[in-house]
DNA sequence: TTGGTATTGTGTAAAAAATACACACTTTTG
DNA sequence: CAAAAGTGTGTATTTTTTACACAATACCAA
C-alpha cells in the first residue's frame, strides 16, 4: 500500500445536487419591519400602526410584512414601506435581524429591521389604515412583539449614524434654518449643543448652501434658510482615520 | 343613521389565530456564515474551508451552516463556529444579512454574517476538515457563493469597529508589544501610522498595563510587553459626541 | 571587541480643532 | 416704542493632532 504524502490533501466528496442539500435546511418565514423616524415639534417621532393581532390588542406595531419567496430584503422593505404609507423614493437601510424563537406568538418568524428617515411635512400620510400615525419616541412604552427592542436598537443606530453621515437632512424640509438643524441633532443625540460652535462646525464643513431666503411665520427675527449641497459633501467628507474609542 | 364622530376610530378586525396567519408567509432556509479574522505575520487573515459543492469546486467558503428550527441566530453562530473549528469562548457579532434570491445555487437561502476575531496562536486548529485554514485577506480572490462580498462587507465593518472599540486586543497575544499593536492597526486600517504618536495615543487612553516583561526572540532591542486592562477601559472610554462626518 | 544594523523609547514645537463665552442686530407683539 | 425672542458674529483658551530627531539597547558579523 502506498503511503499518502503529507502534501496530498484528501479529496472531498463533492455535493452535486445543491437543491437537494438545502431541502434539509429548516425553513422559516421572514418579515421586514420598518422603523421610520420623523421629526416634528422638535421631537423625534416614529411611525406606527395598531397591531391587528388579538394577543397584542391595543398595542402599537412597526410597519412590517412577510418577505416574498424570491424577493431581496431591500426590495421587500421598499415594497412594505410603500404599501403601508404610499411613500416611495425613501432612504432605507438594513439595521439587523431579530431571531428569538418566541418573538412571534404564531410561531417562529425572523424579522429584519430597516430604518428610514422621513420629513413629516413632505409626506402627509394619505393611507392611514390601522391608525398609522407618528408617535413621540420618548413616550413609547409597550409595543407588540419585540418591537420596542427593535425601535431601541434602531434609535441607537440612528444616533451613531447621524454623527458619521449627514442623514439628518432627510428629516428636515429641503430648506432649513440652522436652528432647525441644531434642534434635530439635539433631539436625536439627546444633548444640548452650543449654538455658536454648532454653526461654526457646520459652516466649516462647507456643504450648506445659502438660499438667500428667510424663515417666515416665526415670531422673532427670521433665520436664513439653507440647502444641503450633496456634491460638496461628497467632495469634502472626512476619511475618518482616528482611534477614538 | 348616526354620524360617526371624527374621534371614533373604526375597530380593526382582530386576528385571533397568529399561527394560521404565519402559515401564509413564505418560509425559507437561513444559514449563518462566520467571518473569522486573525492576525499573523503582520497580515490580516480569514479562516476558510474548501466548498464541498460541485458547482464551487476548488473555491473557498466561509464557515457556515443552516440555522436550526428553534435556534436564535447568536446561538447558531456559536454552534457553527464550534463545530467547524472546535473553538468556544469567542467574541462573535452579527454584521448583516444577505438575501439575494440567487445567491445559493440550490435555491433561495438567506444568510446572516457573523464576525469574530481570533488570536491565531491561541487557537491552534485541531479540526481541519475541508482544509480549514487561514488565508491572507489581501490575496483573496474568487470565493464560493457571494462569500467574497460578505468578507468585504465584514472587513469594512471591522475597520470601523476597531476604531470605536478596542477589539484589536482579541487578535493579539495576551501580552503584546506596542509595535505588534501598531502593526495590527496598520494592517486592518491599511494605513501607516506615526510610531511616536501612536504610542502617545494609546498611553493617554490609559488601559495598557505594563507587565515589566520584554519581548524575546527578536533580533533587536526587545520592546516592553503590555496587557489590556479591560476595567480601566470601561471607566475611561469616551462618550463620543461629536459630529465628524 | 567593535562597528553596523535594526528597533525601542522619548519630547517638543506648531497647527488644527474644540470649547467657553458676550454683545449687537432684527423682527414681532402689546 | 419698549420688551421679548431668537439670530448672527468673533475671540481667547484649552485640547488634540501632527510632524519630526536623537539617544539607548540588543543582536550580528567581521
Amino acid at each position: 500500500m502506498k503511503k499518502t504524502p503529507d502534501t496530498l490533501v484528501p479529496t472531498l466528496p463533492l455535493i452535486h445536487d445543491a437543491a437537494t442539500l438545502i431541502t434539509g435546511y429548516p425553513a422559516m418565514p421572514i418579515t421586514i419591519d420598518c422603523v421610520i423616524f420623523g421629526f416634528e415639534d422638535n421631537k423625534l417621532k416614529v411611525l406606527l400602526i395598531r397591531s391587528d393581532l388579538e394577543v397584542f390588542k391595543g398595542k402599537w406595531s412597526l410597519l412590517g410584512d412577510a418577505v416574498h419567496a424570491a424577493e431581496e430584503f431591500d426590495d421587500a422593505a421598499y415594497r412594505i414601506l410603500k404599501s403601508r404609507t404610499g411613500m416611495t423614493n425613501i432612504y432605507l437601510e438594513q439595521v439587523r435581524s431579530f431571531s428569538h424563537p418566541q418573538r412571534h406568538p404564531g410561531g417562529r418568524v425572523i424579522t429584519v429591521a430597516y430604518c428610514s428617515l422621513l420629513n413629516i411635512r413632505h409626506h402627509e400620510l394619505k393611507i392611514t389604515d390601522n391608525e398609522l400615525h407618528w408617535h413621540s419616541l420618548k413616550s413609547l412604552k409597550e409595543m407588540a412583539f419585540d418591537h420596542k427592542q427593535i425601535v431601541d436598537r434602531c434609535y441607537n443606530w440612528l444616533q451613531k449614524r447621524i454623527q458619521e453621515h449627514p442623514l439628518g437632512f432627510n428629516l428636515l424640509p429641503e430648506k432649513f434654518s440652522l436652528r432647525e438643524l441644531q434642534n434635530l441633532y439635539e433631539a436625536i443625540l439627546n444633548v444640548e449643543l452650543d449654538r455658536r460652535n454648532f454653526r461654526k462646525k457646520f459652516f466649516s464643513m462647507d456643504f450648506l448652501e445659502d438660499t438667500g431666503e428667510f424663515e417666515e411665520d416665526v415670531k422673532h427675527r427670521p433665520g436664513k434658510l439653507y440647502l444641503f449641497n450633496f456634491e460638496k459633501y461628497e467632495k469634502n467628507k472626512r476619511k475618518w482615520i482616528g482611534i477614538d474609542f
